[in-house]
DNA sequence: ATTGAAAATGTAATGGATTACATAAAATGA
DNA sequence: TCATTTTATGTAATCCATTACATTTTCAAT
């Protein structure tokens, strides 16, 4: 029935209500009416339920596009990842997306596949109007080079730290959580440890744990086996399988970069007759949902994922809120979660 | 050195460029400003370049908010989605965001945690004039129940139909691949073939997959030997296979609602001892990119993802600029991809 | 050179909410 | 009761781009 009638209006280009509509059915004026939505003490009670009778007969929403243009603020956040299609940082998204709408900011999707133009484009969300900040995961972030246009927005970086310009970054410690890992490795008896590391050059997380790998095995009075830099997916690790397999001293465990590329790994090792954890350890990272249900079950550091989405628009509104006070990048702990594809060497 | 300006600029609140100062430093009205930036062709060559050079010098670019109110669009598309991280959904991503930003449209995005409220709420963004359309995966809008308040927005669903109201869809043709996986179990030799559902209650996409495999093994005078409903997640997997473990007779073949179920499935049997496709042979639906690299690979339904993201966008964009024309639902097609998971009985 | 049509540009209203400032009403105090 | 705050409300400007309508310029045709 209703629904009737409110296609009808849609047919013929419905009139939305504006506050204007509101204010003249409460019979107060437009200043008030806004007061009322906005700030409801400053209003007395009568007039306070006026307004919201009038707002219920009329319908009235908010027009953003108004407020926007108003208040200079779009009241959304813009999230810039390489793919969004990533099992982990969709995870991560969780957190962003809850957070942001708890605060009242929606949230605006981009995807800059690892494109400089793109990010540089990107970018003017902001000078736009569009949103307010912005979520950056990856590296190069066109301020980097001075290369933006007008004022710069405020900028969390998500996962990956930012080199060269002061930005605040959410990301877990990932040289502390290689380190663990390498540790854990050694304290089933692993010498020989190889790494396939991520795209080192342009990843600070991949950095990152490569150089805890490889801190963590010099405290041990050892040094890197074996070290395949890839990409942090599936294919990665069968290429990486591959030469691991062609290698004249094997390392018996083996610490991927993230989760898909252990699966790679360990499923072209399964296709060529080897078995994990029986002829190699494989630890992961991120420890998607995939790694408690992967034959074998993945050995991988969990990452807070909700967390770090939700401490990274923590940080970001509190940027945009106060734009000038310089922020603290927040690390936060991975856990190492103990699994089936590791094993104790020789038992 | 650019950046430090731009510091400077932001930090004493920078005054933004606007349509006027480019007019003034053109030396031309802001509505040819306007014109040679929206329709270039109705301006003279001459202007056209004076315009471009101020807007160059001032580093003008477009307030989306003003233009927003004006146009009464704000050129953005609402996704919305009961999780985000759901590894199928967010390869449909990829398509809608791409698809949508070539058509100079943005992407929000909305989690409705399969919420009926969160839902109603999401509709308001179109209301508010903060998204021109509605991208809805999840068969509950509130449209369906005549709750919404003001205009329908327009809508297209994606992966899952709606039933009651008139809402053009794009999905894979559920029914169609069903049948397809079972024919081919049977072509295996199958004949006791068993069916992990989805949300049958609610996910369309569930229904229809259930219908498919009821349908075929009619059409072989067969029928269903078990079926367990379940979500769309790898724990239902694991209750599912603890039923088939106990079963007296027990199907020599699943067919799973979705990839994440059969990893959830092929999960718990591995770690009682079962081996697939040894014991039992799986069918997942998707293919998303882990049922290639997967212990054992999956046999699984290839859903593309990729194109049902453009054509959803299409469709929606296609709405937006006709109202009122009905438009047809797509149903595509899904391709069976033979794996390791699957295999001939008795062989 | 003159007229009419076509092309280019300008003027000013418009979209809808917010807010500085002004004014009115109510509350407080002497 | 009158003066003084305090509280509540109103007036009107503002945010910035778009566009209907008006005006001017250009050009072709006679």
């Amino acid at each position: 029935m209703k629904h009737q009638i409110d296609l009808e209006k849609y047919q013929e280009d419905a009139l939305v209500p504006t506050l204007q509509d509101v204010a003249r059915q409460a019979q107060v004026s437009t200043a008030t009416v806004s007061r009322a939505l906005s700030q409801p003490d400053v209003v007395s009670k009568r007039t306070l339920k006026r307004v919201q009778q009038a707002v219920e007969s009329t319908g009235y929403v908010v027009n953003e596009a108004a407020r926007s243009l108003r208040k200079k603020k779009s009241g959304a956040l813009l999230v810039m990842v390489p793919a969004v299609s990533s099992p982990f940082f969709s995870l991560v998204m969780r957190g962003l997306e809850a957070t942001a709408t708890q605060a009242g900011y929606s949230i605006l999707v981009a995807n800059t596949e690892d494109d400089d133009f793109k990010e540089r484009q990107l970018f003017s969300y902001v000078q736009q109007n569009r949103a307010d900040g912005v979520l950056i995961r990856g590296g190069r972030p066109p301020v980097q080079k001075g290369e933006v246009q007008g004022r710069i927005p405020p900028i969390v970086a998500v996962n990956e730290r930012i080199e060269g310009i002061a930005v605040p970054t959410v990301a877990v410690n990932g040289e502390d959580a290689a380190k663990e890992v390498i540790r854990y490795l050694l304290g089933l008896g692993h010498r020989r440890i190889g790494h396939i590391s991520g795209p080192v050059s342009r990843a600070s997380s991949a950095t990152d744990r490569f150089r805890g790998y490889e801190a963590a095995l010099r405290e041990a009075g050892l040094t890197s086996t074996w070290n395949h830099a890839t990409e942090y997916n599936m294919e990665s690790g069968t290429l990486a399988a591959r030469e691991w397999i062609s290698l004249p001293e094997r390392p018996t465990a083996v610490f991927c970069s993230c989760d898909e590329v252990a699966f790679g790994f360990n499923s072209a090792l399964y296709r060529s007759g080897f078995r994990v954890p029986r002829d190699v350890s494989v630890v992961g990272f991120d420890d998607i949902p995939l790694a408690e249900f992967s034959i074998p079950s993945l050995t991988t550091i969990r990452q807070p994922y909700q967390e770090i989405g939700v401490r990274a628009v923590k940080l970001l509104l509190e940027q945009i809120q106060h734009p000038n006070e310089p922020l603290d990048s927040v690390f936060l702990k991975g856990e190492l979660i103990p699994r089936e594809s590791t094993r104790r060497l020789g038992e």
